[in-house]
DNA sequence: ACCTGAACACCGTTCAAGT
DNA sequence: ACCTGAACACCGTTCAAGT
């Protein structure tokens, strides 16, 4: 046993968290273990242990991938298109959002699950990639708010943002089933923003 | 061993129940587990099987509880004060929300923790009860609405009841941290009903 | 230096065996 | 009939020991 170098540290950190990534898409976080992991990796649990201080890390590591997928999806050329009004494009980045939490269920909600470290005020990097989330909606609230009025603007995109999220969480998990039929949280989100917006611009 | 009876079945799962609602109190959801319920009701760890099919069927019981007491909470007179808009009503509502999922934090959070089941089609009492959580909301909402308009009603409702709950969850968890302070939390739920009842009332 | 794998202290759940 | 507790198949995490 030990010094196999079949890899670098840094290609076996890779191996893991792509490896991580496959089992949770195929067995949800729920199956994602040390030794899972290291069953199809070929090496030891302790190994992970080598390369993350603990499955927390690794856990952030894998968020942080959904993250940058996500922020992906919210400002892709769709989302901002010059064609629309500013609400057609929110209520694209809405539904973006909600197709979002679908195709990559498990990743998505391993984003909110509650066993995942919580507040880790180290991991500045993860913050920054939150933070960028809400900038493609904030870029569409623009014509709203003259510059004057950018805190307020920052306000209504997370607001708006938290709230598109709720319908979304809400209805995908059945925590609170707040909408009988699939396609009833897509309207929904419409007449949130429908309605929030009516009154911004009241 | 065997055929104690210091306690009927009933008794039993009652007794199962407080100490499982002690339990999360204590160490939150993660502490309760089948064989430290077990030994704190001084009763082997199978007992819990034979009164509760899985632990499963013991959470639901335990949020029924929870929500019980939530709707409690939202059905305060303080929230449908008379001499009060709506609007304020709506408000304070909120407020009683986030300081529920504050004091009743671990409950709470056990409501929409992922580890607990989804979707259980049976337990048509536990949906009942989700039912009910939107009913004072809704009847804040009546003065907007004209009776030919029930249902838009009910989606209002629905609406701006997920997007609180949105603003909170992300708050507390901090998983995607929308706001630096803490009173920003109730701030910005008054901004959402203000800038979403401008919406409905435009 | 790197990796192992046994060990520790836990899990949920089942079910033969005891009273 | 009721309850036990050992057993099964798992967990995360650590660390002495091997190469």
């Amino acid at each position: 046993m030990a010094r196999r170098s079949d890899h670098t540290r840094e290609e076996l950190k890779d191996l893991i968290v792509n490896t991580s990534w496959e089992i949770i898409d195929e067995k949800g976080f729920e199956g994602l273990t040390a030794r899972n992991i290291a069953k199809e990796i070929g090496y030891a649990p302790g190994t992970i242990y080598n390369l993350f201080g603990s499955l927390d890390d690794l856990y952030l590591e894998l968020n942080g991938r959904t993250l940058d997928l996500l922020y992906d999806v919210l400002s892709a050329p769709a989302c901002a298109d010059p064609k629309k009004t500013p609400i057609q494009n929110m209520k694209t980045m809405a539904l973006h959002y909600m197709n979002f939490a679908q195709d990559h269920r498990p990743h998505w909600l391993m984003l909110f699950n509650l066993r995942v470290t919580q507040n880790r005020s180290d991991a500045q990097w993860y913050h920054e990639k939150v933070e960028k989330l809400f900038e493609p909606l904030s870029k569409l609230l623009e014509p709203f708010f003259d510059k004057a009025r950018n805190k307020e603007k920052q306000l209504a995109a997370r607001v708006l943002w938290s709230s598109v999220h709720g319908l979304c969480f809400l209805q995908e998990t059945g925590k609170i089933s707040v909408v009988s039929n699939d396609k009833a949280a897509s309207k929904m989100a419409d007449y949130l923003i429908d309605t929030f917006m009516a009154g911004i611009e009241k």
